[in-house]
DNA sequence: ACAGAAATGATATTGAGTTATCAATATCGC
DNA sequence: GCGATATTGATAACTCAATATCATTTCTGT
């Protein structure tokens, strides 16, 4: 697919690398801009879409939220939203007894984790 | 907002209180154009949205999933999405440890839990 | 039955997110 | 450094869910 690499995709490598939460496309754009700020739209979502086919990033769904990609190499985790910033963050512990949940008729294969709630930046505010 | 009352509205609303799993609004219109063919998409979504300021609707988003809809009057429970039929069914039952969840730098008012996997139909065909 | 108002249905429009187009630019093997 | 070509950036175009428009139909109170 890509068959060289540039300076713009590697600045957005790194705004992932860096990142400890994961990103918006608006958010990664602004993040690359601050180093190349006439890196365009269309550059980051090709981006994307390298990354992700290679492997490197993965996507993010949260309900009723656009899209965010994050790293792939990370452990399984899950992740919060927080209802005043709306920010997300991770949340590296996964509740032991999900993972054991059975139901009778159906089989789990995956799950997926979304708290709500004030982070702690909102919280103290 | 909505001062009388129609077929169409009541075909509608009939459509969600007959559905076991929360609806797309491709799902609701098919469903109730099967009892008024002539039903349109404009009238579902009116009817959508009257619902839901009436209270007897409410939102169900799951992670990269176009909006459903479900009665509100239905207890806590999460959903579970069929990596076949793509179908997704509602799960009564909620891990109790996750309601006891807790994390040093947050704090959690809400969860949202989606399951994957195969249904009943799915797994024995 | 009639007039006024509300709801419908067909369709145009919006808006957000993403992809396609294409001339200009940058990269890499030689 | 040079030439071939991959990548970029600006922007047009697309997709999909949802809403607005508006002429027509249906309902309701008198």
């Amino acid at each position: 697919m890509r068959q060289r690499t540039s300076l713009q995709l590697r600045t957005i490598q790194q705004v992932f690398e860096s990142s400890k939460h994961p990103l918006l496309a608006e958010e990664a754009l602004s993040a690359a801009q601050r180093k190349l700020p006439s890196l365009g739209i269309a550059t980051l979502y090709r981006a994307i879409r390298s990354l992700r086919n290679s492997g490197f990033l993965k996507v993010v769904e949260l309900p009723g939220e656009s899209t965010r990609y994050e790293m792939s190499c990370k452990d399984h985790h899950h992740h919060f939203h927080c209802r005043k910033c709306k920010r997300v963050f991770e949340v590296e512990s996964c509740p032991a007894a999900i993972k054991n949940f059975k139901l009778p008729d159906f089989v789990i294969e995956d799950h997926e984790i979304t708290f709500y709630g004030l982070c702690t930046s909102c919280k103290d505010a």
